[in-house]
DNA sequence: GGCTGGCACTCGCACGGGCGGAGTGCCAAA
DNA sequence: TTTGGCACTCCGCCCGTGCGAGTGCCAGCC
């Protein structure tokens, strides 16, 4: 019917005019400001229709409409257009992630660019340990009995981590044990590294099987671990110019960040190649973030993904700019890695 | 004079009370609560004198008198003793900060028990890299002619960091480079690191020299780079906590800790040696930091400064509490790696 | 059947006056 | 120099009011 059509025109006039001015949107200024065709008397009945439905709601009794999650939901899903970003945009994108010199340095941009591309808090996710592939592992001694591994993976991330050995060893032993290791594991995916253990403990010279036995152990330690996964926070700041709605909202984001559950959220999320996936308010599991939406996405190569980035904002965002921006810093992001 | 002593007693009093409650303190509040052993009109001309001093002020005419900045630095000064923690905390500290696998974690850990133990916004960062030795470098060959130099340090920091070479190279000249780097730089100060590269040049095989000269000059430029101090930042959700004062604090504080201006802060004050710092309200020098105080420390074993740690909370904290907390989190960090 | 204009109704909110209370400053007396 | 008393000031709170925005419904129109 061509009245659901424009019903859905109204919802998506009334999530453009709320996001834009954050006042609940009356039939009439949406009669004014859209050129609908039609009378706000009318919007009047759809309004009805679309709050009966669950997609709009009024604060309180004579008081304009305002989306609810259901109505961003569909929002989203069928009325928005990806919105294409500026040719500046693109390029501020490129001036700004080029010239790092290292992951830290890639993702820390990142993470300032998506927080000042959207005006919100931007999180990225350093490449997964366990999607990773070994470039290198070097042993250094620190002590009589007490090496330093260092895992060294094909992104570019390093990992450290400290041994205790059960013996002293000495510098010849430490040699052995990296070349054993450099040949067993470089270029293996680290998700395997655990399968070649025994293996490695089996066939090693018997002087160094207790050491082979250790470092090993520590090195899949260091891919179970909670924590195994980084994460980088910025924009934090820009939660409090959201924060006028309504005080004490800013309070649990803050420590859902800080806890890092949102990066579990984006973890489950990035199998899916590219695409954006959009979490709206009580839609996100963790209490902490009812009220907030997440965007994020996969970044990598189309072969090969490494991590999830993305953002959190009040429901209330403008979701076609967000995800295009989104979309295209995990893209650049993604090739820039995938080079180095 | 006895009445300068019993004006003191006075500010202290005020201090103290407005910290807890968060009011404007009245001469009358003040009689009962504490026994200054004088009546409220006595103390009414005390504060009288108090704020012509500039001690105090009232935010409007009539009502109780609140601490100005120059009167929590004599409360700092002058008035504090530092209250020596409790044995649950000792043991808190101790519990917390043991079992950290690496150096990335002794400081994660570390900014989140200061959080905890303050409950204010705390801020650890790296130890200095120029105040560090070389423990191990490593050469890793990324493409033909691509290099990844990654420097560890003694105190368990790793950098690492991308060379483009100007000319391919073979497995074999990586690990002569790898030797030479290491026989020329291992156990040496960072900060001295600058003054041997001519000299290492000069002495270099001729083959490998445009090498050397590359890598070296990467080694280098990571010392002098801006951000080559990092920040680990914990505890942002207390700022909320704090911010019923006024709306509006929050966002420059937040924005400044990400810019990390803050670490200048605590750069510029760590050669102290174990001496805690405060800057309060306008003493900071960035205006994002008009209204907050600073507490920090060096910390780092008695000889060997690592780097500095420390807390941001409103002016109105209780300092004595606080600048425990910090100086002895600090300690225990110093000695956890001073030991590794 | 759906759209439109008109109209009465409902609330929230901003404005303003009145009140109470906390706190001060000053003064005179001990 | 301290103290009790007293008048004064001013903030914050409560409440009543008026206004405006917005709605829902209804009767008429296309």
């Amino acid at each position: 019917m061509a009245h659901d059509e424009r019903r859905l025109q109204v919802l998506r006039a009334i999530v453009q005019d709320f996001v834009s001015t954050n006042d609940p949107v009356g039939s009439k200024a949406l009669a004014e400001r859209h050129d609908l065709g039609v009378s706000p008397a009318t919007i009047r009945n759809d309004m009805a229709v679309l709050e009966e439905q669950g997609y709009i709601a009024q604060p309180h009794t004579s008081a304009g409409r305002v989306p609810t999650d259901k109505g961003y939901r569909l929002f989203v899903d069928r009325l928005s257009a990806v919105k294409p970003l500026s040719g500046a945009e693109r390029k501020a994108i490129e001036k700004f992630l080029d010239g790092a010199v290292d992951l830290h340095d890639v993702l820390g941009r990142t993470v300032r660019l998506l927080a000042q591309l959207t005006r919100q808090v931007a999180v990225v996710q350093y490449p997964t340990l366990s999607r990773s592939a070994v470039r290198h592992l070097e042993v250094v001694q620190v002590a009589g009995s007490r090496l330093l591994l260092v895992l060294i993976t094909d992104t570019g991330r390093v990992e450290q981590r400290v041994v205790e050995c059960p013996v002293d060893v000495d510098a010849e032993c430490v040699a052995e044990l990296r070349a054993l290791l450099n040949s067993a594991f470089t270029g293996a995916k680290l998700a395997d590294a655990g399968g070649k253990v025994p293996d490695l403990v089996d066939t090693a010279p018997l002087h160094l099987r207790p050491l082979v036995a250790a470092v090993s152990a520590a090195l899949v330690e260091t891919l179970v671990e909670p924590g195994e996964d980084r994460l980088v926070v910025g924009g934090t700041a820009n939660l409090t110019r959201t924060a006028l709605d309504l005080p004490g909202t800013v309070r649990p984001i803050l420590e859902a960040l800080e806890e890092q559950v949102v990066v579990l959220k984006l973890i489950s999320e990035v199998d899916t190649g590219g695409t954006v996936v959009v979490r709206i308010g009580e839609e996100n599991a963790h209490e902490a973030l009812t009220g907030a939406s997440v965007v994020s996405v996969g970044y990598g190569s189309p072969d090969r993904a490494l991590g999830g980035l993305g953002i959190v904002g009040p429901t209330r965002m403008d979701y076609p700019t967000n995800m295009a921006a989104v979309r295209a810093v995990a893209r650049y992001v993604g090739q820039l890695l995938a080079e180095s």
